[in-house]
DNA sequence: TTGTATGCGTTATCAC
DNA sequence: GTGATAACGCATACAA
């Protein structure tokens, strides 16, 4: 194969010149439909001496499929969001789909603005994650002319597949388990309370205590934001009020990574004197010294489950929206029992 | 905004319809051409009313650009690729590109296929990160009709950009880091030598040693595989043939934390009995504890060098293929320097 | 079985 | 300035 000279590449009128037949044959041998031996011959022929492949742009308009399945996560340099992509990548692969990422870093318009441009209709479907549903979200969601799952919560009634995760029963798990290794000075370590995770996990944690009969302080809850520098500044701030904390329940796994710095620099043991728990069960918890305990939301398979449910769609069901939820999982580490396994080959994890 | 129903959306002749011009006028007035006041007005309005969205599949027909650009990466779990994606994103949607993504799992055969469907034209550009490079890959180089960006080494004359590591200057970068606090028995883990990394890490571990007047020895050198569970296997073996090594030279991140795994388990003080260093500075490095000295092969500068190279072809340059090499960084840790810094806030990393 | 002709939704080139 | 009309590359209904 010789270096071909760039320039339009050839279309099913090349080949029906250069085959001496029409381009409906040519179409039909390429779709395999039924064509006498010879003109399939000549077909195949020429279409390989041209180094034909068909033009995907002029196909979709005719079908008017993309095969492609957008993807739009608040943040691309979350490892929560990164762990979905990391399933639905596949999935939409095996189904022939290609993936195509939208970064909206958060920002409300930037989410409208995908959703706005399903309209464009470059793709099939769309999964999103926003970190907050607002009014002009279920606006867009409402107008929308192509199938869309919705990880995160959305309210009854709109026309999306919705795939949950439970962060308050995942916020009560993590309690239930530093209230049975005997812990009773529990604090929360949370960021910003306007953002659906923050609010619903601030008010998991303090549901968590009630039920088991801890009272409520507000010098435990300190909030920070969802970066491993602000979960330190954040406990640090903490451990200076409350000195004699001995838990921490943090609101992602970033912040725990905080949290762990600032405990060994102020000479605390992790886990004799404080325990930590994280949230989403990123690698770096595997990662971390000691390993971090942490409450699985379910990113992998959330993102596996909205992909599934897509493709269904997808394949033609146009029956009532659905709603999956996934249970969330407390994975015990070393930062909350340490001398338990730190089983850090548990999860699969990428290589080179 | 009622639930609008579904079915097909309006085009420019349902606006042309309604607002009783011709389809011409329409795209003129959504193209910004010159037009009289009244008949804007009423495109405009028609166009509002009808919840209008430019098809990109009709238009890309028309004009041969699809705004879209393929990423293809040999794996999507792999923490280094993740941080060149990160780049690679936002440079894109700032010129008003989408990303599509491809995960190849290294299977060179999914490699050529993903060169091959650029014939498809759903893309106009690709950026490619193969895991080696063979004449398959380099032929269908040569017959790509689209701009492609390779991340990794081409061989000279092949008519693609190339974004390179120099992996060769990483390993002898650590290597005399470890020199020079005085270790000796400096070991090297490395993953397959038939990939490329693999080679170029190995033969670069024995010229460094050369150039340092250290002795080569075989029993130093142990293979696994790029993977966490993999190095760790590696380490036991080493350490129960060299139980004195003092040094680890790890071929990446993850084979490095396998390390400090095993280290750790068999009593060993990280750095004061064995140093250890990984390669890539991915995420994990600053969340490992001891946090992991690291060479940083500029994952995150190749992936943003290669999106700034594609869009300059995009843009119409066609001038020669350019080469761009990023240097290497050696980013020192605990784990080569228990009482530094640890520097755990240098990188930006996700929230939430 | 095969060819002709039409449409998918846009953009662009013409005459008017 | 505006309106017919012809592409873009492919798939297909219909006629032959």
């Amino acid at each position: 194969m010789e270096g071909t000279p760039l320039g339009d590449g050839p279309t099913i009128n090349t080949i029906a010149e250069r085959a001496g037949v029409s381009i409906a044959s040519v179409s039909r041998v390429l779709n395999g439909l039924p064509t006498r031996r010879e003109t399939e011959r000549k077909v195949l022929a020429a279409a390989e001496e041209l180094g034909y492949v068909r033009n995907a742009v002029a196909r979709s308009l005719k079908s008017r499929r993309t095969h492609q399945v957008a993807f739009a996560m608040a943040d691309i340099g979350n490892p929560a969001y990164l762990a979905m992509l990391r399933e639905i990548q596949p999935v939409l692969k095996a189904a022939g789909y290609r993936l195509v990422l939208h970064s909206t870093d958060a920002v409300v318009a930037d989410e409208i603005d995908v959703l706005h441009s399903l309209g464009e209709r470059y793709v099939d479907g769309l999964i999103m994650s926003p970190l907050r549903v607002t009014d002009a979200h279920l606006e867009s969601l409402a107008a929308a002319r192509t199938p869309v799952v919705v990880i995160g919560s959305v309210p009854e009634g709109t026309r999306a597949d919705n795939v949950r995760a439970d962060s308050r029963t995942g916020v009560r798990l993590a309690v239930d388990h530093l209230h049975a290794l005997g812990r009773r000075r529990i604090a929360m370590v949370n960021g910003p309370l306007d953002t659906v995770p923050g609010a619903a996990r601030g008010a998991a944690y303090r549901e968590a205590l009630e039920e088991l009969g801890l009272p409520y302080d507000d010098d435990l809850v300190q909030i920070g934001d969802f970066y491993r520098a602000e979960g330190a500044r954040a406990v640090a701030e903490l451990l200076a009020r409350v000195p004699d904390v001995d838990a921490l329940m943090c609101a992602n796994d970033l912040i725990a990574l905080g949290a762990l710095d600032v405990l060994r620099a102020s000479g605390r043991r992790v886990p004799d004197d404080v325990a930590v728990v994280g949230m989403d069960d990123t690698d770096l918890a595997a990662a971390s010294w000691p390993s971090l305990t942490s409450v699985s939301l379910g990113s992998a398979e959330r993102g596996k489950a909205a992909a599934e449910l897509l493709l269904q769609r997808l394949r033609g069901d146009d029956s009532a929206p659905r709603l999956v939820t996934v249970p969330p999982r407390l994975v015990v580490r070393a930062s909350t029992a340490g001398n338990r396994a730190d089983g850090p080959y548990d999860r699969k994890e990428g290589g080179v």
